[in-house]
DNA sequence: CCGAAAAATGAATGAGCATTCATTCATAGT
DNA sequence: ACTATGAATGAATGCTCATTCATTTTTCGG
């Protein structure tokens, strides 16, 4: 049991690895310069390694786009379990996720973007991003909804507030990938929060 | 002079038939599948032709970019132009403009994110990008400041407005590309009217 | 310390690709 | 009708790449 367990758990930790590594590659050279050998090299290891571990390329990229996947949703949910209690809290912590230098950062909006890019010829990539943008998007909804009750705003549909929020943060992911040098965190992080502001003024004071 | 207008005619005419084949290609197969022998294939034409006219599939990729962003500039300034002479009624037709149908369609968000996908490992594509989104940017920012001078709000920046809306516009590009099918053109519009509302409600009065 | 089983290697294979170019086809001026 | 010139063809070339697998190395229970 402790041979078996160990074992597995190497395998798990070089299929870890090799995931890291087409990361990088991918962030350094884009998705259609990225052989199964570089991301070897890229990892220290030999050309048959990521179909030993692995199968295929195919299955490679999609369990590297899982794994990002998953890491976002992961600090998703440590943001809304860690945030003060108060739904205005939770979501301006999750606005405030998307621009952490963490999240947004060239190597991993690069690999985002690469497989975006790929969306429409690959329906397993579509599967993936769209499982966690629907989650996304419940999550925020359900937040407008228990604010707008909160403070009892009229005219303001949760919907609308979604659509803006989710659609804001994605596009300033563009703007980063396209122009990181001309980014600013905080200028943008003072643009959502001025929304935030509009949408619901007694909840986000000044 | 005729024969050479013609000449010359004929070769413009073949370069945009080639470059509407590889749109095509990139949005049915994605980028990393396209070959040139597939471009030449969906242009009717054969192998060698894309060498012929574009010295190297490199430049041909670079040159559907230049394309795609040339068209989209045309449409921009035609409704800047076309649009009612208040910088408010412009800026609402700007943002209408991302969501028409010949805009926001399967094969033309494909592309733009098959070149986003790349944008990190090729500098060309970033450049031409780049520009696109600087224009857009200075439009749209100067639109902001007319209107807020207009209407003298006060503790409103142009650039928080301008962030907002820019970005607004390309996350629900994302959006599309995600899950075309769950995609409500009007919902959308709608919510960017709220936010226009918002900002500048002596403009956008229901 | 042995030997079996798993992990890793890296050379070999073959498919797919961009690019080249000798050849054929179309056109327009004379 | 003839020919010079540019356009187009598609077979040939040489490269890159994913995948395979015979072989070597490492691991670990006994």
């Amino acid at each position: 049991m402790a041979a078996s367990a160990k074992r597995t758990a190497s395998r798990a930790r070089r299929r870890r690895q090799l995931i890291a590594a087409t990361i990088k590659c991918i962030a350094r050279k884009g998705m259609g310069n990225t052989s199964v050998g570089d991301v070897a090299k890229e990892a220290g290891l030999s050309q048959g390694i990521v179909n030993l571990h692995f199968e295929s390329k195919e299955n490679l990229l999609n369990e590297t786009l899982r794994h990002i996947a998953d890491e976002y949703k992961d600090r998703f949910n440590k943001v809304l379990e860690q945030s003060g209690p108060a739904p205005a809290d939770k979501l301006l912590a999750l606005m405030e996720l998307d621009l952490r230098p963490s999240i947004i950062d060239r190597q991993k909006i690069a690999v985002w973007f690469a497989f975006w890019g790929e969306v429409q010829s690959r329906p397993a990539y579509r599967k993936i991003c769209d499982e966690r943008d629907q989650y996304y998007d419940d999550v925020v909804d359900g937040l407008c909804r228990e604010i707008i009750a909160d403070g009892g705003y009229k005219n303001l549909s949760a919907a609308s507030v979604r659509i803006a929020l989710t659609s804001i943060t994605n596009g300033m992911w563009l703007s980063y990938l396209i122009s990181p040098k001309n980014f600013d965190r905080d200028e943008n992080l003072d643009a959502i929060i001025d929304l935030l502001r509009r949408y619901f003024p007694k909840h986000y004071a000044p």
